[in-house]
DNA sequence: CTGTTAGCGCTTTCAG
DNA sequence: CTGAAAGCGCTAACAG
C-alpha cells in the first residue's frame, strides 16, 4: 500500500541508501538527484514509516509523560505545556496517569524498559529511593517535575511552595492582622504539600502566632470535612489557609453550609490559582503557580537533554509563585 | 543493555520461535518450557521491546487523539475519558492538537501515513469532505466525535446538542415565561454550534416568542462582547442563552460590570456544564454534557473496531444532554 | 557522491 | 510441540 525508500529507490534508479540520505537531509547527495528524489517521493506521497525508523535508530520521537492523574485541572495544564513544546519539536506526547490498573512505579519501569519513548517527564510529588535507582540506572533522559530539594542528580522542575506559602502567610499575619490561622495540609507524603506547610508554620513562628493544622488530601471534599472540624473547634481559626484551591472550595461549601459568611466570619485562602478561584463567591485570595510553565519548562529541559548526548550537569529550574489578592480574607 | 528473547532463548536452550510464543501466550508450547521460559524471562526482568514488535506486525499499540486544542476543560475530559479505556487495554493515547504548527489535515494525514498508531479519534467539530475522503482511503479504524448527522460511513459519537438546546429554550419560555430570547452562538462552522443555535431557534418559532442572535466563538471574551452589544439593544433581552458556558461566563463578566444583576435585570444560561459552572455567582442554570462519557465511548468503539477485523457497520452513539436547573435565570 | 550490506528485535510462515 | 529462517522498512557503517 503505502510506498517505500525501495519504490522511490527503484523509480529513481538509485540506492536505498540514497533515498534514506535525501529523506534524511544527509549532505551528501548532488542536488540534481535529490531533486529528482524528492519529486517521485512527491508523487508516492511517501511518509517514512515511524515505527521502522524508530526501531531501527533505537530512538522514537515519543516522549512520555506520566502523571498521578489526569483529572485534575493542575494535571492538563501541564499536559498542554508540555505538548505545546514537544510538538513543536515534532515529537509527539504519550501521556501516562498511575491508574488503578497500574502503580507508578510499574509504568515507569514498563515505560523504560519497553523502548518506546526517548526521553520522560515524571511528575511525582513522592518520589522513593527505589524508583530513583531504576529512574537513574536507565539511561533514558528524565526531568522531574518535583519540589524536593533532596533530590540530586536529576533535572528538575520545582515550584515555589516554600516561598509562597511563607508569603501568605506572612500577608495574613502582617497585612490583614489575623492571630489565630489555620493550615489544611495536603496529603503527607507530598512534597509540596510538606514545603507549603513549612512555610506556613515557619512564618507562624517567625511572627510568634498562634496556628493549628489540620490534614487534608488535596481533594475538595477533604477540605470540607478539615474545615467543619476547624469551624467546631473551641478555640475557631480566624482565616484557614488551604494547602490548595479545591481544598478552599471545600472550605467555601462548608462554610456556606453552616450559614457563615466570607470573610466576615472566617477568611479562606488557597493555593494554585486554578481557573474557578477568581469566580468563587467571594473571589479567592490565592497563590498562584503558572502551571503551565511548569510543562513547558520541562519538555524544553527534557528535549535538551535528549538533543546533547553529553550529559549535562542537572539543573533544577525553580516556577515562582506569586500572590493573588482578591476578596476571601 | 536490555534482556531479548535472543537471551532468554540461549539460556532455556530453545529457540526464539518458542520463546515468542509463550511470550504471545500461544497455546501450542509445553506448560514445562513454558514456565521455564517465563521464570527466565522474569529473572532478566524482560520487557519485549514494543517498538520491535510494532514494527514486525506492522500494527501498534498506539492510538492517536487529534483535538483542536488542549487547553479547554471539555478537551482534558475527553482525554481522561479515552485515556483510562484505552489503558485498562494496554494501549497508549498520543494525544495532538491542531496547534498553530499544523492544520489538522496535516496533523491527520500525518498520523495516518506514518503507522505509528492503529486507530484514531478525531474530535472536530467542521470536517470537510477532503478530510473524510482521506479518512476513508486510509483503512485506519476511526472514530469521530462530532455531532453532524450529515456524516454517515464513519463511527461517531454525537453529542445531542439539539435536544439540550431546545429543551433549554423551551424551559425559558414555558416555565420562566421570557419572551425575548437572545442565543449567542459559536463558531459559524462548528456544528455542535450549529446544532444548539437551531435548536433554540426551533423552540422560539415554536412558541412564537421573539429573540435576538448575536455571534460568538466559544471564548469567553467574544461571549463578554456579544454581551455588552445585547444590552445595549434597545430591545434588550432578558435573557441570554450562551452556546456554551465560556460564553456565559463572559457574560458575567460583562453584566458586572455593567452593575446590573442576575438574574433580577437579565437572565444567562449556558451549556457544558463545565466544572466552575456551579460556582459561579448566582450559580449557572445550564446544559449538562457528559463529556468524559464521551471520551470513554469513543475508545470503546474503536477498540471494538481495532479488535474485529471484519467492518462492522457504523454506528452513532449519542451521549444525551440533561438540564442543569441554577438559580442564573 | 553513491551503492552494498548487515542488522535492529520480533513475528510468522513453513518444515520437521 | 518446536526450530529455522525470512523479512518487516529503515539506518548506518563501510567500500568504492
Amino acid at each position: 500500500m503505502a510506498a517505500t525508500i525501495k519504490e522511490i529507490a527503484a523509480r529513481a534508479h538509485v540506492s536505498i541508501a540514497t533515498v534514506s540520505r535525501v529523506i534524511n537531509k544527509d549532505p551528501r547527495v548532488t542536488e540534481e538527484t535529490r531533486a529528482q528524489i524528492l519529486k517521485i517521493a512527491e508523487r508516492l506521497d511517501y511518509r517514512p514509516n515511524i515505527l521502522a525508523r524508530s526501531f531501527a535508530q533505537k530512538k522514537s520521537n515519543l516522549i512520555g509523560l506520566i502523571l498521578p492523574e489526569i483529572s485534575d485541572e493542575y494535571f492538563t495544564e501541564v499536559i498542554k505545556g508540555v505538548d505545546e513544546i514537544a510538538f513543536s519539536q515534532n515529537l509527539y506526547t504519550i501521556v501516562a496517569s498511575s491508574h488503578k490498573y497500574k502503580s507508578l512505579e510499574d509504568e515507569v519501569v514498563t515505560f523504560i524498559k519497553n523502548g518506546l519513548i526517548s526521553g520522560l517527564i515524571l511528575l511525582a510529588s513522592n518520589l522513593d529511593d527505589t524508583l530513583l535507582s531504576i529512574l537513574s540506572k536507565s539511561h533514558l533522559p528524565v526531568v522531574l517535575i518535583n519540589s524536593s530539594n533532596n533530590i540530586k542528580k536529576f533535572d528538575r522542575i520545582a515550584i515555589g511552595d516554600y516561598q509562597g506559602s511563607f508569603s501568605m502567610t506572612t500577608y495574613l499575619i502582617k497585612k490583614k492582622h489575623y492571630n489565630l490561622l489555620a493550615h489544611i495540609t495536603g496529603p503527607l507524603d507530598n512534597d509540596d504539600a510538606g514545603l507549603r506547610r513549612k512555610g506556613f508554620i515557619d512564618a507562624c513562628k517567625k511572627y510568634g502566632v498562634k496556628y493549628i493544622i489540620e490534614k487534608g488530601d488535596f481533594s475538595r471534599e477533604s477540605g470540607f470535612n478539615a474545615c467543619k472540624k476547624l469551624l467546631n473547634n473551641k478555640d475557631r481559626p480566624q482565616v484557614i489557609f488551604a494547602a490548595n484551591d479545591m481544598m478552599a472550595i471545600g472550605c467555601y461549601d462548608c462554610i456556606k453550609q453552616m450559614k457563615l459568611q466570607i470573610p466576615q466570619d472566617v477568611g479562606v485562602v488557597g493555593f494554585d490559582d486554578v481557573f474557578v478561584s477568581q469566580y468563587l463567591n467571594p473571589p479567592l485570595t490565592t497563590v498562584r503557580v503558572n502551571i503551565e510553565a511548569v510543562g513547558k519548562k520541562a519538555a524544553e529541559l527534557l528535549l535538551k537533554k535528549i538533543q546533547s548526548t553529553n550529559n549535562i550537569s542537572s539543573s533544577v529550574i525553580n516556577i515562582p509563585t506569586e500572590l493573588i489578592i482578591r476578596e476571601s480574607c
